[in-house]
DNA sequence: TGCAGCATGTAACGGGTTACATGATTTA
DNA sequence: TAAATCATGTAACCCGTTACATGCTGCA
């Protein structure tokens, strides 16, 4: 129920962003967990702002550009709060179409299984070792990684999608050997 | 781009199922990786039956209960093949509400984001339990697990649904550690 | 006989994608 | 100067959830 209006106040809650600045975050690691597309942002910015829980000012960029830069409010950061500390009751399923074919592999030849098994091991293999890049330049940064710095939720979040990768790798890598 | 139709028809490849029972299926181990409510099913299977990829035959329960027995047709069969032959181009993001909020947990009260893990913890240890019993009952069948009975799907979902949970289990601990 | 589970549907609404549409700025 | 990127919006459509609505069957 509208966790896209969350997500836009916690990325607000560091820093004032524009709605394309918001965009190109989900194209971040916090994209391994939630994305949305600038056509979902922007009437979200605009219902937020009418609610209250997000204000703008308008900067001009060059001659010409006018953008809005975005910033949270105190109604804003309470929202923000109270979802935070509320457990989710029941958490939504991570769909995965892959594993939905794979429940079905009875239906393909054995060939063919080998093949899709494949192409998602390379494509889980260049997400794993672009994330570990990733990781490397905040490690580079020196900045001390300490609950509380905006950083932390970015190393977690980064950390755990690396995990999740390798494990899905390996899982994909046993399941070839099966098919050998 | 209708996934949901694929499911139905990967389903129905090995048995005849009415919409009760497809709605059943995504409770179990299939759900772990794809979900739909009956709401979703009903309306697609008529889709389906439409255009023709499954036929059904109406079965008296009791003395007055009119099921629909769904069953897929060639051309079904036919569709579902090129569904799973054919490798996804972008897989879609896993939505991960709880990882959203660890992205955001500068913003909260250290205390907060403790009891937040733990109970994250808490439900995840729950879903590996519920899933190791029903890998132990598909053992129990002593039915070999080779590849073309239906059975194999089965335990490759449930295995990699497994190792998932342990992974995010381990990070989730490891996580609690520097909260300590 | 009461209750859990079997069985099937529709309606309203909200979430999310694709496509349409436009224009300015920066950098190679 | 051309291309990539910055920047903002809308419209149509599909997917999915919640809620509404009904009735039968099997079992304790």
């Amino acid at each position: 129920m509208r966790i896209l209006k969350y997500a836009i106040l916690g990325l607000l809650y560091n820093e004032k962003l524009t709605g394309y600045d918001i965009t190109s975050k989900f194209k971040g690691p916090l994209g391994q967990f939630w994305t949305a597309k600038h056509s979902q942002i922007y009437p979200e910015l605009r219902k937020l702002t009418d609610e209250g829980f997000i204000q703008y000012e308008v900067v001009v960029q060059g001659t010409k550009l006018e953008k809005k830069v975005y910033e949270i409010t105190s109604l804003g950061e309470k929202e923000l709060s109270e979802w935070l500390e509320k457990v989710e009751r029941d958490s939504s399923v991570n769909k995965d179409e892959f594993m939905l074919k794979t429940y079905f592999i009875s239906a393909m030849e054995k060939e063919e299984a080998y093949d899709l098994f494949n192409d998602q091991l390379v494509k889980r293999k260049e997400n794993l070792s672009k994330l570990q890049k990733t990781l490397s330049l905040l490690e580079e940064d020196e900045i001390p990684i300490t609950f509380s710095s905006p950083q932390f939720g970015h190393y977690l979040v980064l950390t755990r999608a690396i995990e999740r990768e390798k494990g899905y790798i390996v899982w994909l890598e046993k399941t070839i050997d099966l098919l050998k």
